[in-house]
DNA sequence: CTCACATGGGTAAGCGCTATCCTAATATCG
DNA sequence: CGATATTAGGATAGCGCTTACCCATGTGAG
């Protein structure tokens, strides 16, 4: 090898210009040599080309691709939380079909915070995505929603496409989860496991999942003529963390008598039961146990999680599909909410 | 309201040369009053320009921004698997220490496939991220290797940054994770609380990784003079399922001496747990666990799970802050593997 | 054998920005 | 008070690429 490197010193990746100059052939052939123009050129200049390219470790610039084009191949994907499973399998089927369709994903977390949420779309909005997908939970009653929703306005405005993802926002598309039913689907199969009396963990005020699996289990209960007391509803904060506190709440009121415990998603669900046991109760026997989502560890937490499944990868990219326009026959069907009962709510003998 | 709208109609975005026209100044000033440059700008000017581009809801193009300044605000980071908890922890605190920087993160999965990491880091090198992380697992003698390498060279070469986490990649830089003095200890304290029969789950032949933790923790037993028979060592994917696999297939084997088995990282080991479960086994009691990585699950998996925790979210924060060079003091330590004792490895009484 | 017309290469005008240089206006000083 | 610094806008030359456009060929029809 020696010193005689191919670009040892460079500090500047090499340009078009130099893979054009280095072929011998001018910047326009070379450009379409590169990239799949429509335009036809000659197999041996084209050869040339690609030998250069290599040789100089070419790399096309994408930006200034995106500058020159007028779009760019970006994707943007905003989650509350990167490391909640909920949301990093949202993102891995976001992931999955960008790739498919050659795009690029950039991620970024809203930490569950809407002024962030807003300055973060801001600042996306500076790559010019070809669609945006938001996937952070929303506030029902939230005052920087205006400012978001006029900021996204802008964005389709000028050409880009967005994407909700549980909550249908409405001037925009969105794959809506059928959170409502989902949950009043598990209530009545719950009721007719022979459960009575129930409590809930729920997420903090406004959370419009949360507040939509509520009211669908209320309603679910609702139709067989039961209700959940007041005091028996704990709104914690919608992690693992809040269902554990939530449940040690629920334990310390001395609720007893509580036959179950639905909490508004499966990572609540599972520090619940974390709250149980470490209580000396045993869930699933003393206090059974349901969520929502089916992540992946629902299976596996003892006794298994009964849940509401939600295909989660299918969802993002499902939600890529709709913002791009590349949807199939699948995406016609609403994505379906499955009950599916484990051993965390064994069948009461009533 | 009405239809009076700002920019109704407006198919493409608002240009800073939109801006400038609006607020009567030049393109120059516009851009000096938009982005914090170093010249100064009248602050009447400023207002002016700052009142239009609120009115044309103006967004600066960060791809021309990159293409004239030369330098993007991207980084690009590469993980296996995006909805695996090991990623997902690391891709959380990358994504958080970038935003601290004002960065932005694109993210790629290489499905634990070399070759398709190597075009993924090629098509990235395309965005001219500041800094590349590689986060996802190498193999021992990947023939993609060395092709890797000379696109990371160049990359590098043409003034990027990489940051391998996990395995150390010679000229590059990285944040090494003590797989093998972390699995050690493990084994080291698993022999002091009485095992003596061992098993272990470990990944795919190659996977640097998992080596490392397998002949760590024999390293581990060997000091203690116990090792672990051939058979008794299973290769299953590096995944929950793999772990579930193994486990059975280690159950199969008839290894009813099995007083432990070790899996290489933690995922494996709750998969393995299942299996233990499924096979009329109670895990701690009739086989104890232990895992790697302290994933969140693994408290909250019955009994909860004896590990080797290594803070991933911290382990994502530095490798961006080790790519940038903004270390501070706390990086001069290298990242403690701390073994974590839980009830899946009750103490055996000798 | 001329002429309309594909074919495929090169030239150059942008894409939306930044940054350098230029210049007029104001401030500073012996 | 004239001379020299400062200051802060405005033109303008790129950044790396794409894409009209242009034009020298080659081709087949009339």
């Amino acid at each position: 090898m020696g010193t005689g490197d191919t670009n040892g010193e460079r500090r500047t990746p090499a340009t078009l210009h130099d893979v054009a100059r280095e072929a011998g052939v001018s910047l326009a052939t070379a450009s379409r040599s590169i990239n799949g123009s429509t335009r036809k050129v000659n197999d041996e200049y084209r050869q040339r080309v690609l030998a250069a390219a290599a040789k100089l470790d070419y790399s096309p610039n994408l930006s200034a691709q995106a500058v020159a084009r007028g779009t760019s191949m970006t994707v943007a994907l905003l989650v509350a939380d990167v490391a909640d499973p909920y949301f990093a399998q949202i993102a891995a089927g976001v992931v999955r079909e960008a790739d498919h369709e050659g795009l690029i994903v950039t991620m970024a977390a809203t930490e569950r915070d809407s002024e962030r949420e807003l300055e973060l779309v801001r600042s996306l909005r500076g790559q010019r995505p070809r669609v945006m997908i938001l996937a952070a939970s929303r506030r029902a009653d939230d005052p920087a929603s205006t400012a978001l929703a006029e900021e996204l306005r802008a964005f389709e405005a000028s050409g880009g496409r967005v994407a909700f993802i549980g909550t249908a926002e409405e001037p925009f598309r969105s794959v809506p989860l059928d959170n409502a039913t989902g949950a009043e689907s598990l209530a009545r199969a719950l009721v007719d496991a022979g459960y009575r009396s129930f409590a809930a963990l729920t997420g903090i005020e406004g959370l419009r999942t949360a507040e939509d699996r509520l009211s669908g289990f209320l309603a679910g209960l609702g139709a067989s003529g039961i209700s959940i007391a007041p005091d028996r509803i704990v709104r914690p904060a919608f992690t693992r963390d809040g269902g554990y506190d939530g449940m040690r709440t629920l334990i310390e009121r001395g609720a007893r008598d509580i036959e179950i415990v639905f909490a508004a998603n499966d990572v609540m669900a599972v520090g619940a039961m974390s709250a149980i046991r470490d209580a000396g109760l045993v869930p699933g026997r003393d206090v059974a146990v349901a969520g929502f989502d089916d992540i992946p560890t629902a299976r596996d937490v003892t006794p298994p999680l009964s849940t509401v499944r939600l295909p989660l990868e299918e969802i993002g990219r499902r939600a890529l599909r709709l913002a791009l326009g590349t949807l199939d026959e699948v995406d016609e069907l609403p994505v379906r909410a499955e009950v599916v009962l484990r051993a965390s709510t064994p069948a009461r003998g009533v």
